[in-house]
DNA sequence: GTATCCAAGTTTGTATCCAATTCGTGGACG
DNA sequence: CGTCCACGAATTGGATACAAACTTGGATAC
């Protein structure tokens, strides 16, 4: 072991799932791209035992796919695709509607601190997007921010846990067809504000109706865009 | 490597996630037990190479659950809750939801020939579950195998490989509470005639809505089983 | 009798090593 | 000049070895 690496011996494998999801959700690895352990292990510091593992986990979550050649498998980054997608959109979108149905059934006190966060944050994110030129870090960080908030108010464990994995794969479709789906700020902010009034006004449907409308239209919105710029890592 | 085991050389890290899963969900390595690697590893006859991996996935999916003790970590068998027994199957309603929602949209043709399937399976049910005695595991399958056909219909390999994922676990708290749960058979039947009909008439909000009220029943029954018995797993 | 400290055993976490297999490359032969 | 075979590099997959850290049991001292 390095000594470089010797600070923060444990866990590798943790560490190693979390850096990697990052880089594929960031895009530093492209899609479609292949994926070595050993340049992997390489790039982390660490063997290819913690990346293996670590390897083995975003493949069951989808980050990283497998195929079969001859009696060996090769991995590769999972490719952005237009059905996968979409899929993908409203799969959270129902999730985070559970969600949002579930903190529309809070006390109101609790309702209308966690309301009062959210438009401000929505608020901040109008600003943001009406900013010239507009700084895409930012507005993706609030975008994320603003569903994380709610999502993290219902406070179940399962649900955390899942939209955890299920999000950041949704995230990376945001983030790599970000140039392209840059103009499409405002019909989100409308969609969020409506958002906000369910969980407001303590009416679960509501609430429920206004998460799965804005992914649904997201989910939409992407599809043109990918259609529009092509697929990214398949071919 | 043994002579017995070299058959099925490759994919040892695949296989111990599935057996391990499989130990857990039938209550073989029971709710809130320890979980030690080298135990396992030559339970299933192999090095603790694979079982590590296993196991981090296993985590990450909420079957076994780790705390920090000290600097290392320790594994264990995830308990039974009632909280966490009830969000399962909200989360694997709403999944389970939007894939019915999608399959009421196919074609005529596929909509008929799935509903029918699903009356026969229904109708099995029914069959079985009027039989003395009843033949739980039987009637635990053929549960199981109503919901998988339309999801496994709705063809959206997401949405197949999280319901592949949270499932198992919902039926984790079916079977392991199976004994006490036996007596509620007649209610989901009748539930799952709605579905039936929602998908037959292509109405997805009809589906979308009976396969939700089915999976918030079930959590109803399963937290007042729950309530009865006692969690297992948790002290 | 109780508290504390030491030592051995257990368990975790990672690195290294080894076997198996595939793919590329080069050479030989038709 | 094209094709086929063979050898070697690269890569995967698993087992084993090794280090670190926690637990437990007992012994000793107060």
């Amino acid at each position: 072991m390095t000594a470089a690496a010797a600070g923060r011996t444990r866990d590798r494998a943790a560490g190693a799932y979390v850096r990697l999801r990052e880089l594929i959700v960031h895009g530093r690895l492209a899609p479609g791209a292949r994926v070595i352990e050993s340049e992997l292990a390489e790039r982390l510091g660490t063997s290819r035992t913690p990346v293996r593992s670590a390897l083995h986990r975003l493949q069951g979550e989808g980050y990283v796919v497998a195929w079969r050649r001859g009696r060996r498998t090769q991995l590769a980054v999972a490719p952005l695709t237009k059905e996968d997608g979409r899929e993908l959109f409203w799969i959270v979108g129902e999730l985070e509607a559970l969600a949002a149905s579930w903190v529309a059934r809070l006390e109101v006190r609790e309702r209308q601190e966690l309301a009062a966060n959210l438009s401000r944050i929505n608020h901040e994110l109008l600003l943001a997007s009406d900013e010239d030129p507009p700084d895409p870090q930012r507005l993706f960080d609030l975008h994320t921010r603003f569903h994380q908030t709610y999502v993290d108010a219902c406070g179940g464990p399962r649900m955390q846990a899942m939209h955890g994995v299920v999000k950041p794969q949704a995230e990376r479709y945001r983030r790599l067809y970000s140039t392209a789906l840059g103009g499409h700020i405002h019909a989100s902010l409308a969609e969020h504000e409506a958002i906000v009034r369910g969980i407001a006004q303590g009416d679960p449907a509501a609430a429920e109706v206004a998460v799965k409308a804005n992914w649904r239209n997201a989910a939409d919105r992407l599809a043109r865009v990918i259609e529009r710029v092509g697929e990214r890592g398949s071919w």
